[in-house]
DNA sequence: TGTACATCAGTGAACGCGCGTTCACTGATGTAC
DNA sequence: TGTACATCAGTGAACGCGCGTTCACTGATGTAC
């Protein structure tokens, strides 16, 4: 076979990943791409998004936004995993702060890592819609699984040396089981608007602070 | 204007009223296709499902199914709307049981309720699709928060003669709080195979059981 | 500093396809006498 | 019990539209000398 590199013509060796924009004005419009996803989402829906629709609303023609993103779902899938790893920096932060002071120190601050976590949500555009997106789409629900998963492995490691007697993974399971509640809280806050924020946060803090004391004392 | 009525050839007046089947077999029909709906959700993702898909796969032709449903959304609230009827019948007998015997023996037995609300689920095609298409779409949100709020209406009522010191509101936000990640701890069991059910829903009705009984002590 | 050249970013036009929906119609079911 | 008639359930064919995606191309940016 003489010749792996793609035709001199063809622009996108379809399937190709795709390598990072290699000038500045591209990393801009890669962003910009995102971003109005993200908005879109939060317009149409997930059932209503189009590539089409992205494109011209980030102020470009269609085969452009095929030089970044191999099909529709990259795209859906690069802000998902935009969004993530914005949150994953928040939970580095917190465990940095607090993990060194032990468990008990860490369950009475998850009311600072809810309370961060929702800012980050609330500065990125239709970041609810992205996690709902997320939620919904077969093709997607990969991406939050392996997101949470990964919170929860970073916090049993920082747990785990104050709690020597019980096993990873009952340390693991409850952990998980608490991450995706904060999540769902704060998921909960944007729709439903009769209940005050500050509160909600309050009580799911005072429930997971409960779940990892128990913790320590059912070793 | 002479005639309201419909002209004699046309089978949908558009955006009707769809009036519910008069045959048995209209009735089956119907059903049908909302457990097609269901299962179609499950397998290629709300973005994806169509009506002519849904049509199809019941063994009918397109025209039929909008005899049953004003439009695409319509057949999706339609599912939706009797999956939460189904839960809230759940819920309903799990009050009349344990309502009348106080919020401790409310308190012990989440874990009952927690269980027939899985099982509930469950049993319907595509059960965790639909919820996730509930939260997914714009189009469709407002079932999902009507119904959840329903259902702690319906706690609210239960729990207030026993906790008569507490202001109605802050009782209401607390159970809706809790209403919440019940149903979010259900689904995530869908999808996250590290964690047993049964320890999940145990640990979720521990720390639900915390938060009731904290109600009272906070009197 | 100027310029020739290579690479990168974005365009204009088009494609085949399946979508949601409607029409006028036929066949099936129920009912009054 | 039979039959004429009204209503209900489902069909066959088609519509205009926007979708996701690709092509061969032009204009913009960076680089070597």
């Amino acid at each position: 076979m003489a010749g792996q590199r793609a035709r001199p013509g063809a622009v996108n060796a379809p399937g190709a990943v795709k390598r990072p924009p290699q000038q500045d004005r591209a990393r801009q419009t890669r962003e910009r791409l995102l971003d109005v996803a993200g908005a879109l989402l939060a317009e149409v829906g997930i059932e209503r998004i189009s590539t089409n629709m992205i494109a011209a609303r980030a102020g470009l023609t269609p085969p452009a936004l095929y030089r970044y993103f191999g099909d529709k779902y990259a795209v859906l899938e690069a802000l998902g995993r935009r969004l993530m790893e914005r949150q994953n920096a928040v939970l580095a932060a917190w465990l940095a702060h607090h993990g060194p002071d032990g468990i008990a120190a860490m369950a009475d601050h998850i009311g600072d890592l809810l309370a961060q976590n929702a800012a980050v949500t609330r500065a990125e555009p239709g970041a609810v819609w992205i996690l709902r997106a997320l939620h919904a789409s077969p093709r997607l629900v990969h991406i939050r699984l392996e997101s949470h998963r990964h919170v929860t492995d970073r916090l049993t490691d920082a747990c785990a040396p104050y709690v020597a007697g019980i096993d990873r993974e009952k340390l693991w399971s409850r952990l998980r089981l608490a991450v995706e509640l904060g999540f769902a809280a704060d998921e909960m806050l944007y729709e439903e608007d009769r209940i005050s924020a500050d509160a909600a946060l309050a009580n799911v803090a005072a429930m997971l602070r409960f779940a990892m004391l128990d913790l320590t004392e059912s070793v």
